[in-house]
DNA sequence: AATAAAATTTAGATTAATCTAAAAATATAA
DNA sequence: TTATATTTTTAGATTAATCTAAATTTTATT
């Protein structure tokens, strides 16, 4: 039906459309899939001539609803193969996006809503994302993040901005995993670094670091 | 590393050596991928190139030691995710090949080795093939097929050598299942069709079908 | 409004996998 | 041992996805 390639355009072109941009930009597409303007250009001539996407030159592109459906259903897959990665194969967050990206395009119907069974209808996915139900109804974040929190607030560690392996595993040496209570003790002005306390434990964190973090205020 | 396609001819070369055959033909391989005698060609000096495969021109091919184990790995993996989708997701036996051909080709050794540990390290498919261990050695079944038997004689099915769709449910219908106890009671010297016993039922079978399965005489 | 900068598209190549048609090598049969 | 048939390889095209370099369009700046 679809190309890996196409699923993976189609995937992206749906994330960069989150922050309500109309009109997603050739460059910003090409940064995403770490490949050149001219690539993206080809292909969504190509993605437009399926009806996956509307386009017109020079103004950017923006799904359709079966592109969309197409990107959401992906979107379905990998989460739930996250979590089957972790829950029953024991795998550790870092670890499970690069085989996700692999498994989220088998994208056979009977396959998903039987592995959505067999892990008991999750909702979020390890890095706390929402998994999209077999209707393609999905809850977005609010994305309030560790940064947006001023002094003496108190948060619950929800979900992460950012996927890579090094993010995580710094994430976990602090203890800062899904669930986690922090509460801000400190901002430094310039810089936005933050001391902050995660299980009694006075921690330091960089702005950098503290946008990423997804937290739910208490 | 290799593509999927490499994968699958290393996979056919694999499959059509086991008769003892020495020098794979090109057009067995065509046959086996649904191909052109060409692109075999083609695709063999790519393999050889890679030390994947011994060829010498007109002369057919053999897989190396990195082949067979790259097609070893590619068969434990497939028929791995065939117990996954059979014992946990609950397909039947003959829904689940074309899926398996597909997950196959993320061949991740932790991937494989945690999902075999999840299995509880299972020896044979729900197709009676038998799983490779994680070192590549491989039970070859001693393929004693129905059609061998000879009035009289009774044995329990333990495989099948054909995998379609229609084939597998047609055993099913006739509960020629796994573990199935079948009694000859009769054989039509023409054409080698049986009349046999399964679960005190008198069940009629061609010799095209019963060719097909595998058994062992009790 | 004219010019410079940035973003985007087009033109032309490349690589992997495939095909058809024709040529070459091997196997079979008279 | 020739002639015929079969198998295999080569030659030349095609399609998908990518790239670099050049041209075009849009946006930003004087
Ligand atoms: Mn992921
Ligand atoms: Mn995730
Ligand atoms: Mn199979
Ligand atoms: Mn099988």
């Amino acid at each position: 039906m679809n190309s890996f390639t196409e699923e993976n355009y189609l995937k992206a072109i749906y994330k960069l459309s989150l922050n309500g941009v109309q009109g997603v930009s050739t460059n910003a597409i090409a940064d995403k899939l770490a490949t050149k303007p001219s690539s993206v250009t080809d292909m969504i001539k190509k993605l437009a001539d399926k009806k996956l996407v509307s386009y017109q030159k020079y103004q950017g592109v923006n799904l359709t609803k079966k592109g969309s459906d197409v990107a959401v259903s992906i979107i379905r897959n990998h989460r739930l193969w996250e979590v089957f990665l972790v829950e029953k194969l024991n795998f550790k967050w870092d670890e499970v996006h690069d085989l996700a990206e692999e498994l989220e395009h088998i994208n056979t119907h009977k396959l998903t809503e039987r592995l959505d069974e067999f892990l008991g209808f999750p909702k979020f996915d390890p890095h706390g994302d929402p998994i999209p139900d077999k209707d393609g109804n999905i809850i977005q974040h609010k994305d309030v993040t560790l940064s947006d929190l001023i002094r003496g607030e108190k948060a619950v560690v929800v979900g992460v901005k950012e996927h890579s392996k090094s993010y995580l595993n710094y994430l976990e040496q602090l203890q800062l995993v899904l669930g986690a209570e922090v509460e801000v003790k400190d901002i430094v002005e310039f810089d936005a670094t933050m001391q902050i306390l995660v299980n009694n434990k006075q921690v330091i964190i960089s702005n950098q670091a503290s946008k990423n973090l997804i937290v739910k205020k208490i």
